[in-house]
DNA sequence: AATGGTCTCAACCGCGAGAAC
DNA sequence: CGTTCTCGCGGTTGAGACCAT
């Protein structure tokens, strides 16, 4: 069963487009607007399937493109945004109207590393070049939200990349608050701070924190779970005032709602002292 | 001017998610 | 419900431009 094939393959051209297939597209998306881009090829008369024709209207014929150099201020939000996302070129490229996914992402790949090298700063890590590589693990646990019976419960990890990653796990409201005594766990004998105390300040001070979104997954971090090592690095805290209201960091990076997730934190302002405040101070520029 | 190395970026490739059948 | 397809994404490629010798 299922579908007929978008298009015959063996009858497609490849390679570089001509000025005459270009104004084909373009003439007929005038005229009929964007989608179906199975049955445009045909219909605009392209040997061209529709993945090609797709890629090319919106990476290069779209009228809405803007074309020649980044400026300063969109390399630094690029720069910020990718600390934030990652190789999300699609989202990043939703924050600045005009650029493409692939064009920001040549971009990145062949400037804006350059760049950041330059600075001595990891682009994958955000993170100083002779910087020491650490392990932390930060997990966070509410329970018994005396309004709606709702559990949250988050956990905040650095991958395997020293990528900040963020997953929460929540039945009502994303919620976070980081008391200022938050103390992180490093397995690095090196960092000479790994056992003491750092207020969150410090923390995102110093490691010039990077994020990475994780959506709400169905595992959840448990402490029991972990083994002694694992459980020597996780800093479990009770979030101390669970009456502070919600705050979604898409909402932060100023997404719209549904366009990263359906939270219905969306709304809500960012409180001053949340964990958030770095995220959306940082990217509302 | 010729040659070879490097850079840029448009286009391709392969994959995952979700829709259509 | 399984199969097949579309759509959109991120990674990669390669032709042409550019630069140094």
């Amino acid at each position: 069963m299922g579908r007929s094939p978008c298009c015959e393959k063996e009858h497609t051209n490849k390679g570089s487009w001509t000025k005459e297939e270009d104004e084909r597209l373009i003439n007929y998306i005038k005229a009929h607007g964007e989608g179906c881009w199975r049955s445009l090829p045909k219909a605009a008369g392209l040997l061209r399937c529709g993945k090609s024709c797709r890629l090319r209207w919106i990476n290069y014929l779209r009228p809405d493109l803007k074309r020649g150099n980044f400026t300063e201020e969109e390399d630094e939000l690029i720069i910020k945004l990718h600390s934030l996302l990652g190789n999300k070129w699609s989202l990043i490229a939703a924050r600045l109207p005009g650029r493409t996914d692939n064009e920001i992402k040549n971009y990145w790949n062949t400037r804006i590393k350059r760049k950041l090298y330059s600075r001595g700063i990891d682009p994958q890590t955000h993170r100083p070049l002779n910087s020491v590589s650490s392990t932390v693990t930060i997990s966070t646990n509410k329970t018994s939200n005396s309004n709606n019976n709702s559990s949250t419960s988050s956990s905040c990890s650095f991958n395997n990349n020293n990528r900040f990653q963020l997953d929460m796990k929540y039945s009502a409201v994303p919620l976070m608050q980081v008391p200022a005594n938050i103390k992180i766990g490093a397995d690095s004998a090196e960092d000479s701070n790994s056992s003491s105390g750092v207020t969150t300040e410090e923390v995102f001070a110093q490691l010039n924190l990077e994020l990475s979104i994780g959506l709400p997954c169905q595992s959840q971090v448990s402490s029991t779970n972990l083994n002694e090592s694992q459980r020597q690095q996780q800093v479990s805290y009770q979030l101390s005032r669970p009456t502070t209201p919600a705050v979604c960091l898409c909402y932060g990076l100023g997404f719209q709602k549904s366009q990263v997730c359906s939270c219905s934190a969306m709304a809500t302002t960012v409180p001053a002292d949340s964990l958030y405040k770095y995220y959306s101070t940082s990217t509302n520029s």
